[in-house]
DNA sequence: TGTGGGGCTTCCAACGATGGGAAGGTCAAG
DNA sequence: CTTGACCTTCCCATCGTTGGAAGCCCCACA
């Protein structure tokens, strides 16, 4: 089977079967004689695999580990049950900052006439700011999974000017 | 004031501010004699602006649209609050999605023994699927703002193998 | 048998926001 | 004058994904 009809049946693009083959993900496609990759329904099942792990919000290097306890005939099942709830928790904080940022926005909003006027107060929350130590939430840039590499954000230690 | 006094006091990195100046979206910083950039009161409250609406979610290029919002004195508020509502419907977006993978790995979870055993619900759920034409919610890798772009992600027609 | 079009190959670049680091200039305190 | 902290520019890496270019392969149709 080409890596056109794969990525037909698996849901994965062929521009990303090839990358998760030239970053080790999966292992080397099986090559025609024309050169063309070949794969076979395990290999597309394995993809389908990999898809409804993106899908669920794991990050290449997650389905690695997951790939890994699924080929793991031995593992306990309390291992798969661990990971992916520290996944949720995960997903769970990514939930709670935007839901923090959803609820200042709203304040702010609240208080916006939305009429002709100029004077804003969602503007005006953006400008001023509360001037409290924490201010707004840090935010992280948000990587799907990738827990660690919390980076220090420069806290401007107080509100001075000149 | 050196740039790094700028970053103390606005909370945005060195590294950022230089990269904001490089993008344009804040103005050439001006230079002492040393060529060193120098910044001043105005010049940090905008970087505090910037970093707030950055705390909030929106994308560089909003935050530029933001800025002009700011500096227009005869803007109408209505402008800013859809601006910001507008936004405010995309991370309720982002939400939902994050949300309907809590609840699959939840249920995926709910169902695994958690035990020494090592049949899972949960790798096998991520290896058949439920079969269905959606399977999992399609997943956008989620940039921040940015609406547009849906990529037309490859659909697998039907499950048929070999 | 020739040709066209579509699929395949590899390689390179871009996105967005951020951090890391090298190589070298500047400044202030000791 | 030296030291160390700061600044400058430049390039690279991240992460997942898409896009494109240049060139080969294969099949169908005339």
């Amino acid at each position: 089977m080409n890596i056109g009809r794969a990525a037909e049946m698996s849901g994965v693009s062929t521009k990303m079967i090839r990358y998760y083959e030239q970053t080790g993900l999966i292992p080397k496609a099986a090559r025609q004689d024309s050169g063309y990759r070949d794969y076979d329904a395990a290999d597309v099942h394995r993809l389908r695999f990999i898809r409804r792990a993106r899908d669920l919000g794991f990050t290449v290097e997650q389905i690695g580990e997951l790939l890994g306890l699924w080929s793991d005939r031995s593992r306990a099942s309390a291992d798969v049950k661990a990971f992916a709830l520290e996944h949720v928790e995960r997903l769970k904080e990514k939930m709670a900052e935007i839901e923090a940022m959803v609820r200042t926005l709203e304040t702010l909003a609240d208080h916006c006439h939305g009429d002709d006027r100029p004077e804003c107060p969602i503007i005006e929350g953006l400008a001023e700011g509360d001037g409290g130590p924490s201010d707004l939430e840090p935010r992280e840039p948000w990587r799907f999974g990738k827990p660690g590499k919390r980076s220090a954000r420069q806290r401007h230690p107080e509100v001075c000017d000149k």
